[in-house]
DNA sequence: GCCTGGGCTTGGCAAATGGCAAGAAATCAG
DNA sequence: CTGATTTCTTGCCATTTGCCAAGCCCAGGC
């Protein structure tokens, strides 16, 4: 296992010298997860971000009445990080749990925080990262906000085709903000169409 | 008009010298908003952040079917921008329109880049910034995932009260991702409700 | 003062979704 | 393999929300 993926997706964040990233991936180091273990656990403080390498990772909570949510799914090619508590030190309010097995390379926050001291490119890199992360929950809120629930499940079946293919339904269900009743309704509408098509 | 506001909520954020506090808002320059005024539009890059000082900013685009989607409320003392756009020098894909007549200070992309490189504290506020906004609207996105109408509108009459006093109601039932037909039923209800008790 | 237009409310009906409970299917442990 | 557990589907009914159309109300222009 070596961090050529690492490195392609920082070319493609923010192109740089191969020296340089180079320079940005030295730190990063590998991890494992087992299928349902944690990368971490609400209340702890978030100290590493991890670019998933292999697999999934899903992010959740609980809501008022004690049923899980799933906020987030972080498939293969990805960071991952509760970016509150890893940036201001904070706990966690959130669960990043591997929903398969998992291959991460990781960075400390002391080592972020020191390469991007050392490093304008990654601290460049840094910020788009979290715009790009901003960005992508941006459009899920408007997704929310504009569309049914039908499309919602439709959208993620053809832009994240993988995550059904490992992921339990009902989080999934959580996920698009609709009960696991209702996504199985959806779903036999959904293949009801597709076959009259 | 000075940078008090300004140079408070920056250390409010996080703290560091006078000194510094200073020379990060050095770059800071003021601007007016008429009513209905644009701080942005769609399509341009968003080539400034600006610090509300006074008024209220929103956010908003349109849906497939052209229906105006309202995506943000930004109150005084909060910076506003098309971080998006702002960051990776895009096309805006909201508008941002100023609901009341506004005062700002804002900062071109040109002078916060400098003063990013000149001054560490400044970038570390502006992730602190970032990550933050993140975070609104991580939870914004977890109460459309488990809140019914009803409690989103309670939420935010609650949270911002001012918003109700200065917002037309069709621009929050977007917000709250609602017609203004629930949205009107929903006031009547709540109405109801705080009688009876 | 009167007209006009936009914003808000209301009623009637249809569609989407949830809550509950039972059953079918898949998975897991022994 | 078997029994137990979890996941998924389905039926029934209530609730929420949307859509459409009508009407009200208030502010601004003449």
């Amino acid at each position: 296992m070596n961090k050529e993926s690492l490195v392609q997706f920082i070319q493609q964040v923010l192109p740089m010298s191969q020296a340089k990233a180079g320079q940005v991936v030295e730190k990063f180091k590998p991890m494992q997860f087992e299928r349902n273990g944690y990368v971490l656990e609400a209340g702890k403080v978030c100290n590493a971000s991890h670019f998933i390498e292999k697999g999934i990772i899903r992010s959740y909570t609980y809501d008022v009445d004690g049923n899980e949510v799933t906020t987030a799914f972080y498939p293969e090619n990805t960071f991952t990080n509760d970016l509150l508590s890893f940036f201001k030190r904070s706990p966690a309010k959130e669960y990043l749990q591997a929903v398969t097995g998992c291959e991460t390379w990781y960075i400390t926050y002391e080592d972020m925080q020191a390469s991007f001291h050392a490093i304008s490119e990654f601290r460049e890199f840094g910020r788009l990262n979290i715009v790009n992360q901003y960005s992508t929950l941006k459009e899920r809120m408007l997704s929310m906000l504009q569309e049914t629930a039908e499309q919602r499940y439709s959208n993620l079946i053809n832009s994240s085709p993988g995550i059904f293919q490992n992921v339990p339904l009902k989080y999934i269900a959580s996920f698009l903000g609709i009960t696991d009743t209702s996504l199985s309704r959806i779903r036999k509408e959904f293949a009801r169409k597709a076959a009259s098509c």
